[in-house]
DNA sequence: TAGTTGACTGGTCGATCGGTCAATCTTAGT
DNA sequence: ACTAAGATTGACCGATCGACCAGTCAACTA
């Protein structure tokens, strides 16, 4: 049942917005996006636009459900698709780090939206997301490969700061500390050090 | 030399003009700040605002400066006055930390600049807090309480991310493994669950 | 075939954008 | 008192903003 609705193709064409929307908004953010330039690079007239999503503000919201929904379902994908134990743990650890380093889009658009005051969403995909995470932070504890004097729910979000948040300033980090910012090595190399001091820490044993 | 220039008191209104429009700035970002408002929080008029600063890239570009040059000041200045040790050491990040959670704008205004495509300005704050902290740190592998079998310049960018992500999304992130957002203990359990996974890791001893 | 629906367009609205300019006010230096 | 310089104003510019409108056209229904 791909596309039977009467009259021409118009899922194809909300496609076509959506699709150039979304660059434009990833890239500049809400404000800084023009509807004409969504229509000109979509090819069509702007009228078409308010005629199939109401206002910019829906749009927006349109762009954010929709991306936001692929990529949470990708992440519970692969974390339900891990089973118990300290090697699947650290796997599953690597595989969400490289989802996000294989969608900076992803990360760009998050980063607008944590800078978003009026937030109308839904937090449904988040939210479970996060159990899921929850849940196997404290399967780790009760199998023992992770400490059980550290609350869960801080655990999830440092992690969620050390993966997320390399993302987002990597660019700006690195040239602080004096690496080339394009460096492709770069972000193996964060894992590397990074996983060292989530797993043992920066004291020497 | 407070203000001894001739005419009327234009560093007074000067600065009002930077603060009206720091608040605004910092609140809705570059693009949904006008420069109508501004003039309007500052009770002055727009030409007015131009006369001083030309335009508002460069209005910008000055409130930019004005307060990373303050905070990096700051953060320098207290990593600066510890001396060697672990226990300084520790001291010296929670000092960092605290630093941050006082100053909310000022996580919001590197947000900000984070997301910035254009940035043409200089890093030479910047870069020297990191410098120091980078030194901190190999102080600390030199003196045996950090292990020595990790990129200093990796740990540094794991602890900025440790920090600075917390204070940018923990609202989101509280919201989403069902803390309170505003509880107002919630900064000190995530520095004491943040601080025992950054010196000893998940891993259990 | 007549009628209905929905995709789609061009034109236009009032509001607001950042920015300019000439004129005026205020004050310091002489 | 006079003047030059800087502070400040209000009017105004062209451009662009998001949104709306009437109308056209193609496809489906009865």
């Amino acid at each position: 049942m791909a596309q039977t609705q009467k009259h021409g193709p118009p899922a194809s064409t909300r496609n076509a917005i959506l699709d150039a929307a979304e660059k434009i908004f990833i890239e500049r953010g809400f404000s800084d996006t023009s509807m004409s330039k969504i229509a000109k690079a979509a090819r069509v007239t702007k009228s078409l636009i308010h005629h199939h999503f109401g206002s910019k503000e829906q749009l927006w919201a349109e762009i954010k459900k929709r991306r936001f929904h692929e990529y949470f379902s990708v992440q519970k994908e692969q974390l339900a698709a891990a089973d118990a134990g300290i090697e699947s743990f650290k796997t599953c650890i690597i595989n969400l780090f490289n989802v996000l380093r294989d969608d900076p889009e992803v990360v760009r658009l998050i980063s607008w939206h944590l800078l978003d005051r009026a937030q109308t969403e839904r937090h449904e995909d988040e939210k479970e997301l996060t159990a899921m995470g929850h849940a196997k932070l404290l399967e780790g504890q009760e199998l023992g490969y992770l400490r059980n004097d550290i609350d869960t729910r801080y655990m999830l979000i440092s992690f969620f700061c050390l993966v997320f948040h390399w993302f987002m300033s990597k660019h700006e980090y690195l040239k602080w500390v004096g690496i080339e910012p394009d460096s492709i090595t770069a972000d193996d190399e964060y894992l590397e050090n990074m996983l060292k001091i989530f797993f043992q820490g920066v004291l020497p044993r």
